[in-house]
RNA sequence: GGGCUUGUAGCUCAGGUGGUUAGAGCGCUACACUGAUAAUGUAGAGGUCCGUGGUUCGAGUCCACGCAGGCCCA
């Protein structure tokens, strides 16, 4: 005979490590692929991790999010594929390898050779797989770790160019330019890393200006704007104002011409311009010269009123077409400083930049020699000699050389004639914090910096329309957050200036005039073949040429008349890299045509919130350009795990939970149970560690405990479902109540993992599990498994458990994979119910609708308020569950409701130890009703009434009450005017009974029968006695079947009495063949009854 | 500065379309149960629902403005 197996300390973390070596051992992962051949597939794309750190707890929650929906999925009979990938590029890794060597990025090429640092790169990238596939293990994520993709890989990078050919060949891919930060001295541009460099942000004391724009048509109407560095100001091209933002035009003085003149400003910034002691001055009393100039505010408007406005250009060396110099809103105008008018320069500000494209604005540019379009500073950091009165200075004073530094500054020069043409307002010294080069320790200025860019803005329409097809969890970063950015796209901008990376694959000729944009290896080696006859190269390449840096970098080509080419130096995002991974993880289209096709695009992905604007937008982005699809249906953006303050978790503050402590100590299933259940997981998780105890001990121990008692006394009666199942109306109503509720979960469970609501799935099981089956199934129904023969009954007992557990094993398989399938391995070894090796094999649990039954379910919640009452009312009454009561009585209001309580009347009087419920109706003349306004259907017939008709109805007596009872309806005045209220417009509930002890909640009332008779108190007295002799029992040693002689030593008669009166019970309870009181006894043991001392002798029979 | 998001008991979280006594679990206190026992049950205490205004007969819920935390972007 086959026997359940049973723990006695069941160890979680122990069941994760033989489960794990069960799946290995028996490919259960592969089989739940392959077993799937044929059916429909689910498709999920892994975001790729960068393996040059080490695993997180985040990453536990990240990738249980996958695992559960990949794992549900399966058991609902799909296919689903999961490979696994590697995120290998980019600057993290550069930094890790520049750290270790003790290199900076000045030192390649010098130090240390490109192809030796990529070598380096190579390395450090993969540094940590071997913790991160342990950790895949242990926290049981399934994912293919065998065949991975890699995107350092020749395979992987040969696919990200035929893309870029293939957005090339649609005329998706330029080169323009981005407003960088950019350091002349150095000659370079610097990254947001090299410029978050500690010491680069330094308190410099700047001539700012607040300018004077003329309006265009007035006479001496001027818009104020404010800037640090005049400089700039000859590359002028717009003004921006907040739409919101209240203007005001000022009539008043310039202090510097004393010209009479007309500011516009924003009204918050008044105070600061003008002196408050010149307010009460007359305009007509100024002199030129005064101290205090006289101000008068003429009007005001909102920002959006002066949109579009036009002024005449401040320094027109380079003059500028319309619609050049016009006022446009711009979203990062304030009123914090300056005067709310922001000056645009499109050429040194990515602002500038931003609003300028938005609005069409030209900006300021001069001709070089090969005629293309440059600023009117150069990359040394002076003016064009266009400027013609500043022409060749350097635009700060810092790049000069000591010796050559001029006295005044550019910034200082263009004040001095500003003031003289009555175009400065106010000129100070102003002290900010600028960012300076670490190199050279000089300020950088924002430049326009070439770049390759990818014309996203092409396709917003599409980008937009698609994304509202996606199911994004939770919807609002769908329609927020990215919803948003795609409103607000700009182009894509690729270029990296970086070593470790995807290289562009560009090549351009000597006269910039003619480009090659190369889709694949043997493209390439076929244009170097070419270029070794033109004699630009002297070898082939093979095909293990590695397509990175500094490799390609030699590689030269030549162009259809001749010219040499050469690579565009640059890399690309390594975005980019990650967002083909549906196209570059099967190396398509060079191979797999059809693995890609049939997997395109994701059914879903799951990642963290903060990829948003990265994995899911490059994704997006690339699926639609190239495919005119979405490249997901349904995402999951994880929030972050913080740690149990709400503090970002790091390992420089040690606030970093390991993964791998967490799960050798709780084991995978607890932890992946707690981060799922705890809070959405979009939202942010406060990870406790105690919580996770919490979850092994309340869920999981509660679990174990109730297949534990299945287990021992299964295997006493021998059960193992090997009977047919009993049919539902021969099971007793507890029976056929819980299992409503497991079909009812079902299809709860189902739906909340169908639509990736896994929380809700997992605190419904968990609920179940506790609650219901727990404390109300099994405590209810306990002796139907110790009591009796092995009969129909018990048999019942026995299978609705058993369909219990196993049902729960699967529906919580997903979130608990080790511990889920422990207990269906478990289960299923025994009946053989199902051909499947383990619960991930086997298919998701079916909600039979006939078996749910909702009048049950609500009488069952009726018996457990009832009973929940009648305790309360024990406790406050001062009397224990073991001593038994007459009766309990239920007022009821209606037919209906007294049926749902005598459909579970028996369970009433086991759980709470009385021998009766009583039901008192409007006839037995002790109910007394009270009445309550419905304020929800009031308040939409009366409206602001609602007070008057609740004071009426608060006046009501029994007749009142009766009457609307009777007749459904009942009228009444108010304020003189009459009304009609219907019987649903109040809540009739029953009062407090005089003269009993009473509990209520909500409408439920319960009254107990608290007079304790003779009888009573002597059966009361058996129990007690039951349950001493059963502690003494156990205290022996004894087993459940061992038979015993009791004997009593004579005590008060009342207590001998009561013992003689239920010997019979007292017997069959505790297995005695004998209960005899005696004279006096030796050798006894002195159990306590209240305030009584007995002395008992056991002998075992 | 902008977009999105969160704020409910000591802690973690629930609270369709507004409806008058705001819930659960843990923790705490007390009691009970004892053939699930390193388990279990019941009860109790514990709340300016972040603040301020507004809409409404009625606001935890709707609106506006703030405050605090988080993420992304500038």
């Amino acid at each position: 005979m086959k026997k359940y197996n049973e723990y006695k300390n069941p160890n979680y973390a122990q069941i994760g490590e033989q489960m794990l070596q069960f799946w290995k051992e028996n490919g259960i992962f592969e089989k739940s692929v392959d077993t799937r051949e044929g059916q429909p597939s689910f498709t999920f794309y892994e975001g790729p991790p960068s393996a040059n750190g080490t695993p997180g707890i985040h990453h536990v929650m990240a990738r249980t999010v996958k695992d559960i929906f990949c794992r549900y999925k399966t058991q609902k009979g799909f296919q689903v594929k999961r490979k696994g990938g590697w995120d290998t590029h980019g600057l993290p890794v550069e930094l890790q390898v520049e750290k270790e060597l003790g290199i900076t990025k000045e030192d390649i090429g010098k130090k240390i050779s490109v192809e030796e640092y990529n070598q380096k790169c190579r390395e450090a990238v993969m540094k940590f797989k071997d913790e991160w596939d342990d950790l895949t293990e242990k926290m049981g994520y399934w994912v293919d770790l065998d065949n991975p993709y890699i995107t350092f890989e020749t395979d992987y990078i040969e696919t990200l160019w035929s893309l870029l050919k293939r957005l090339y060949d649609k005329d998706l891919l330029y080169k323009g330019y981005t407003i960088q930060p950019y350091s002349p001295a150095a000659g370079t541009g610097l990254s947001s890393h090299e410029l978050n460099q500690p010491g680069t942000y330094q308190d410099v004391k700047d001539t700012s200006m607040t300018a004077m724009f003329k309006v265009e048509g007035t006479e001496n109407d001027f818009f104020l704007a404010w800037t640090t560095t005049p400089w700039t100001l000859p590359a002028n091209n717009g003004l921006a104002v907040g739409a919101g933002i209240e203007y005001v035009k000022v009539k008043t003085f310039n202090q510097y011409t004393f010209e009479p003149i007309n500011v516009i400003l924003a009204k918050d910034r008044v105070s600061s311009y003008f002196n408050d002691k010149a307010k009460d001055i007359k305009l007509e009393d100024y002199k030129a010269g005064d101290k205090l100039i006289p101000f008068e505010v003429l009007e005001s408007f909102k920002g959006r009123e002066l949109a579009g406005k036009s002024y005449e250009q401040l320094m027109p060396y380079i003059p500028l077409e319309k619609p050049g110099c016009t006022v446009v809103v711009g979203d990062f105008v304030t009123t914090e400083d300056g005067t709310g008018i922001v000056h645009i320069s499109k050429t040194f500000g990515a602002d500038d930049y931003r609003v300028s494209v938005m609005n069409d604005m030209p900006g300021v540019f001069v001709k070089d020699e090969e005629g293309k379009d440059v600023p009117i500073v150069d990359k040394q950091g002076k003016y064009v000699k266009e400027i013609t009165d500043f022409a060749g200075m350097y635009v700060k004073n810092e790049y000069y050389s000591d010796e050559e530094r001029p006295e005044k500054s550019l910034d200082v020069l263009i004040s001095i004639k500003l003031k003289e043409e009555n175009r400065a307002f106010k000129v100070e010294k102003y002290e900010h914090s600028y960012p300076h080069c670490w190199r050279t320790d000089k300020p950088i200025l924002y430049y326009p910096l070439d770049s390759w860019f990818i014309k996203t803005t092409a396709y917003k329409e599409q980008l937009v329309a698609l994304n509202k097809t996606i199911n994004w969890k939770p919807a609002s970063t769908g329609e927020g957050r990215f919803g948003n950015w795609l409103e607000n796209l700009v182009d894509w901008n690729l270029s990296r200036s970086r070593y470790w990376g995807t290289p562009l694959p560009i090549w351009v000729s000597e006269d910039k005039k003619e480009q090659k944009c190369i889709g694949s290896l043997a493209e390439l080696k076929a244009e170097v073949e070419k270029s070794i006859a033109a004699g630009f190269m002297t070898e082939s390449i093979g095909e293990d040429f590695d397509l990175h840096r500094p490799y390609v970098d030699d590689v030269y080509l030549v162009s259809e008349t001749g010219q040499k080419m050469t690579r565009e130096a640059d890399l690309i995002d390594v975005w980019f890299d990650s967002g083909a991974m549906p196209y570059a993880q099967w190396h398509y289209p060079f191979e797999n045509k059809e693995i890609f096709e049939s997997n395109f695009p994701a059914d879903f992905i799951a990642e963290g919130v903060d990829q948003t604007r990265g994995w899911f937008f490059t994704l997006h982005a690339l699926a639609v350009m190239l495919e005119d699809k979405v490249a997901f249906k349904n995402v999951i953006a994880n929030g972050l795990v913080l740690d149990k303050n709400g503090n970002k978790m790091s390992k420089r503050l040690g606030n970093a939970i390991n993964p791998f402590e967490t799960i050798s100590n709780f084991g995978p299933d607890a932890t992946r149970w707690y981060m799922i259940s705890n809070a959405n997981p979009w939202d942010n998780l406060k990870f406790n560690i105690e919580g996770v105890g919490e979850v092994q001990r309340r869920f999981f121990g509660t679990l174990q405990n109730t297949y534990a008692f299945f287990a021992l006394y299964a295997n006493l009666d021998g059960f193992t479902f090997e009977d047919a199942e009993i049919p539902l109306n021969e099971r007793p109503e507890s029976d056929r109540w819980i299992l409503s509720r497991l079909n009812s979960l079902i299809k709860e469970v189902d739906q909340a993992y169908n639509d990736y609501e896994p929380t809700r799935a997992s605190r419904a099981i968990m609920d179940f599990v506790t609650d219901e089956v727990s404390n109300w199934y099994v405590r209810l129904n306990r002796k139907r498994f110790w009591k009796g023969d092995y009969d129909q009954g018990k048999k019942a007992a026995y299978q609705t458990l058993y369909t219990c557990l196993v049902s729960v094993a699967k529906l919580a398989a997903p979130v608990a994979p080790f511990y889920m399938d422990r207990l269906y391995q478990d289960l299923n070894a025994v009946s053989g119910k199902e051909n499947f090796e383990s619960v991930h094999l086997s298919n998701f649990p079916e909600a039979n609708e006939a078996f749910i039954n909702k009048d049950l379910e609500a009488q069952m919640i009726l018996a457990q308020t009832i009973s929940s009452l009648t305790h309360s009312i024990r406790k406050k009454e001062k009397i224990k569950v073991r001593q038994p009561l007459t009766k309990v009585m239920v007022p009821v209001l209606d037919e209906k409701t007294k049926q749902y309580i005598e459909a579970v009347q028996d369970l009433i009087m086991t759980e709470v130890n009385v021998k009766a419920v009583e039901y008192i109706d409007d006839a037995s003349g002790i109910l007394v009703k009270k009445v309550k306004p419905n304020f929800r259907t009031l308040g939409k017939k009366f409206g602001s009434q609602m007070k008057l008709v609740a004071a009426a109805i608060g006046q009501w007596t029994k007749a009142e009450i009766a009457e609307i009872e009777k007749n459904g309806s009942i009228n009444i005045s108010l304020e003189g005017e009459p009304a009609s209220l219907l019987l649903e417009d109040v809540e009739i509930s029953s009062e407090d009974i005089p003269g009993w002890s009473v509990a209520s909640e909500g409408k439920v009332t319960v009254a107990l029968d608290i007079s304790i008779t003779d009888e009573l108190r002597a059966e009361g007295i058996a129990r007690d006695f039951v349950n001493r002799i059963q502690n003494l029992r156990k205290d022996m040693g004894l087993d459940v079947q061992d038979k015993i002689n009791i004997q009593v030593a004579k005590n008060e008669a009342l207590i001998n009495d009561a013992l003689t009166a239920n010997a019979t019970y007292v017997c069959e309870e505790t297995q005695a063949l004998s209960l005899t009181i005696v004279d006096s006894l030796s050798e006894a043991q002195s159990v306590e009854i209240d305030e009584w001392t007995l002395e008992v002798k056991i002998a075992v029979g």
